[in-house]
DNA sequence: GGAACTCGCCAC
DNA sequence: AAACGTGGCGAGTTCC
């Protein structure tokens, strides 16, 4: 087992690391930003003309008159479940009504795709503006922190290099042209692929998982979606049928991963038919629509087997998840449980890279925090070598983000650092930490020379 | 005029 | 019994 004192230097090495990784800096191109603004303000002024002219903008008006701030909150909640008398959704965390992306479309409320436009493109404009607030002869120094997070990941600020949009493809692009390689250089991005199931296996051992995990050619969240679905079989491979791949992605981000989180079956069953199937609409179940798989709507595929109702997909899914968690991974559900248990006789536990978490603690935290944090020192550990053996080279790593390292590459240089991370990650770290029993992988992405972090092509 | 709070939302 | 884990940040709002 490891233990607190390697724990203790594995931070000490880390934070000065990541010193150098801070001195570096991150190129960014403040006059792309500056341009790119201008046609962001014109799509925020076009949203907000739309949104004062539907019947949502002219009832907030007629309300607040001048005073109108579309990104107020406050004004909205009183507008729709006041004035406008839409039922609420859902409670925030302070027990107000909900007034997130998820309550506006419930409200089917005339106005609110507008207001929500608002918000996607004011998030790129947050981002674009505080890259050229930060940014100092071209270049921004973002902060990365060990002290700050209780799991004993890392978190990043001033500016936040962590959370710059990715899965909007749109604002995606917008945002990551802005991050450059430094000139003739390119951007390297080290991702280990699925880290933080590979060490949840670590601990739990569960014999299903390992086989999914050893073998390559299984496939854990194809064979969810199949359950999920209830799909037919057919005579070709998944992979050739038209919509396999967003079919596994529903099943994969909306059951598998909130399941390892701690979430449940009622939850899970109202965000995959809302989010995928798109039902049920105004409470009416209707499955010609969402996400279609083989030229069929996923609802449909349910309907044919007699799930007619949100009930009865509910019900389904309750099905599907004492499967997953009582037959198919039962062990790594005996060591959640031993896990808690333990944890509520002792008031501690220790993560496997010796890490010491106590205090009061909800079970989800308690089964969630070793993992968290073990993966991340995975990470942590391979960019203390590269930064390391970068000494001397023209190369640097420039951030890091929970499972993945940038690296600002001099073109001669990308060869070696590629084979580098390889060695580290697949060879060095299980060679430091004897408990990692499951074969690590990183993926690499690379962007052209002058390229920017919109336009990563696998590497290596 | 600033501290502290809530809410919404981006990342992993 | 409980019910998705971890952060940072901007805007609005309230309080002092």
């Amino acid at each position: 087992m490891t233990s607190q004192l390697e724990a203790y230097r594995l931070l000490q090495a880390g934070a000065e690391a990541l010193s150098f990784v801070e001195e570096a800096g991150v190129c960014v191109d403040t006059d792309y930003c500056r341009e790119e603004l201008v046609g962001v303000d014109r799509r925020l002024f076009r949203s907000e003309v739309r949104l004062k002219h539907s019947p949502l903008g002219k009832a907030w008006i007629q309300r607040y008159g001048s005073a109108w701030r579309h990104s107020s909150v406050a004004q909205l909640r009183h507008i729709l479940y006041q004035d406008m008398h839409a039922q609420p959704f859902k409670a925030s965390e302070g027990g107000s009504e909900s007034t997130d992306e998820e309550s506006l479309r419930q409200t089917g409320v005339d106005g609110v795709e507008h207001l929500l436009e608002l918000r996607r493109w004011k998030k790129a404009r947050d981002v674009l503006v505080s890259f050229v607030r930060y940014a100092t002869q071209g270049r921004m120094y973002p902060s990365f922190l060990l002290h700050t997070v209780a799991t004993y990941r890392s978190s990043s600020a001033d500016p936040n290099l962590q959370n710059v949009p990715h899965r909007d493809k749109e604002v995606m692009d917008v945002c990551r042209r802005a991050i450059k390689p430094s000139p003739g250089n390119l951007l390297l991005e080290i991702d280990f692929s699925g880290i933080e199931v590979a060490i949840a296996a670590c601990y739990h051992q569960d014999p299903t998982m390992i086989a999914y995990l050893n073998d390559t050619s299984s496939d854990m969240h194809g064979d969810m979606a199949k359950e999920l679905f209830l799909l037919p079989r057919f005579n070709t491979p998944y992979k050739e049928i038209e919509g396999w791949y967003t079919v596994r992605q529903a099943s994969k981000n909306g059951f598998v991963f909130p399941e390892f989180y701690g979430d449940y079956y009622i939850n899970c069953a109202f965000n995959i038919a809302c989010s995928w199937c798109k039902l049920p609409q105004n409470g009416i179940w209707r499955p010609d629509q969402g996400a279609s798989f083989a030229g069929k709507p996923l609802g449909e595929h349910l309907l044919s087997r007699d799930i007619d109702s949100l009930d009865a997909f509910t019900n389904h899914v309750q099905r599907v998840e004492r499967n997953f968690w009582e037959r198919r991974f039962k062990v790594y559900n005996q060591w959640r449980k031993d896990w808690y248990a333990s944890y509520q006789r002792t008031g501690e536990f220790e993560m496997k890279t010796g890490f010491r978490c106590s205090g009061v603690l909800a079970r989800n935290q308690v089964v969630n925090y070793p993992v968290q944090g073990a993966a991340f020192h995975v990470l942590l550990f391979t960019l203390i070598k590269l930064v390391e053996r970068l000494r001397g080279m023209q190369s640097r790593v420039i951030g890091e983000i929970h499972d993945s390292a940038i690296i600002d590459v001099s073109p001669p240089e990308l060869d070696r650092i590629i084979a580098m991370a390889q060695e580290i990650a697949t060879v060095e770290v299980p060679r430091e930490w004897r408990w990692i029993t499951i074969p690590l992988r990183i993926e690499v992405a690379r962007s052209a020379i002058d390229g920017n972090w919109a336009e990563m092509e696998a590497a290596g």
